[in-house]
DNA sequence: AAGAGGCCCTGATAGC
DNA sequence: TGCTATCAGGGCCTCT
């Protein structure tokens, strides 16, 4: 689920309440992630405090007080929900992502604060965590990823050198984290009909204006998606409030034989897969 | 070295 | 009702 703006919105709402929170304990009900949490996680977090939460990528960046660190990536379908330890867990039950009301399956783990609990759901546990004892450890773990999509890093030089001689398609290049990082399957599809670019165009052959179109539209939707608090989809039907709109403003994805919504087109979307990943695109005004 | 494909996992949905 | 197949918003690893 959570590409860039998705997590984006989730650090936002969690920087405000846990920002200077002290964690009292915590609570691995299953180590099984995608990378095995921890051993050490209750320790490395207990009694610290979280001065801030950041965001590199689609990976939420806890900042803790010892000038340690961890991160948490979400995955396919991670998410993370604050409970009110005061209240009745069905009335005050504030999800930042998914279900407004808690799961009773997949709560992995359990951070502890005074007034709240902190849970980590995640079903098809494809996300993980991982803590750094410094700040050097945490660069380093990053090395790899590459420009974020909203910075200045991401700019026509570095685009036109990056794709220049690749045969790999463009809609590869935008999910690769290495070219650009916390673009996903959605907004890649996306990116690309305001680009109004073949997902299957290779990067060589793509022009200066394509690249610059690119790279300005990625900027515009992700910064929209961010704006309407993300995209929910297969659950946002009984989601209300907290829970992303964009997906109302999709103009390709999931709209397989659906009207090109381009003034004056009469294409029609298709749905394609591309390394194993459905891609949607409209075939007459992407070229 | 670049690029394609398999795979990790659970749940929802479609089709029979 | 219940089976099986297919598909999900990610990314690491392996193979060519």
């Amino acid at each position: 689920m959570p590409e860039l703006p998705e997590v984006e919105v989730v650090k936002q709402s969690l920087d405000k309440k846990i920002k200077f929170q002290k964690i009292s304990d915590v609570l691995v009900k299953s180590r099984k992630l995608r990378f095995k949490v921890p051993k050490n996680f209750n320790f490395f977090l207990k009694n610290k405090k979280v001065n801030k939460i950041s965001r590199k990528s689609k990976y939420l960046v806890f900042h803790l007080n010892n000038k340690t660190f961890f991160i948490i990536h979400l995955g396919m379908s991670g998410s993370i929900h604050l409970v009110s330890k005061k209240k009745k867990i069905s009335n005050t039950n504030t999800s930042f992502y998914g279900p407004l009301n808690l799961p009773t399956k997949h709560n992995h783990i359990l951070i502890i604060f005074k007034n709240f609990k902190f849970i980590y759901n995640d079903p098809r546990r494809f996300g993980f965590i991982k803590v750094f004892k410094n700040e050097r450890k945490l660069v380093e773990f990053f090395k790899n990823i590459g420009p974020e999509p909203l910075s200045q890093e991401f700019k026509e030089s570095y685009v036109i050198n990056y794709l220049k001689n690749k045969e790999k398609n463009i809609k590869n290049f935008l999910l690769d984290q290495k070219f650009v990082s916390g673009i996903g399957n959605i907004y890649s599809s996306e990116i690309l009909y305001y680009s109004q670019i073949n997902p299957l165009k290779k990067g060589k052959n793509l022009t200066k204006f394509e690249i610059k179109k690119i790279i300005y539209f990625s900027k515009i939707v992700l910064n929209r998606a961010i704006k309407k608090g993300g995209s929910s989809i297969r659950d946002f039907k009984n989601t209300k409030g907290l829970s992303g709109s964009y997906q109302k403003e999709f103009k390709v994805y999931q709209r397989e034989n659906s009207n090109c919504l381009k003034k004056y087109c009469d294409g029609k979307v298709i749905k394609i897969i591309i390394s194993n990943r459905s891609t949607f695109f409209c075939n007459r005004c992407q070229k």
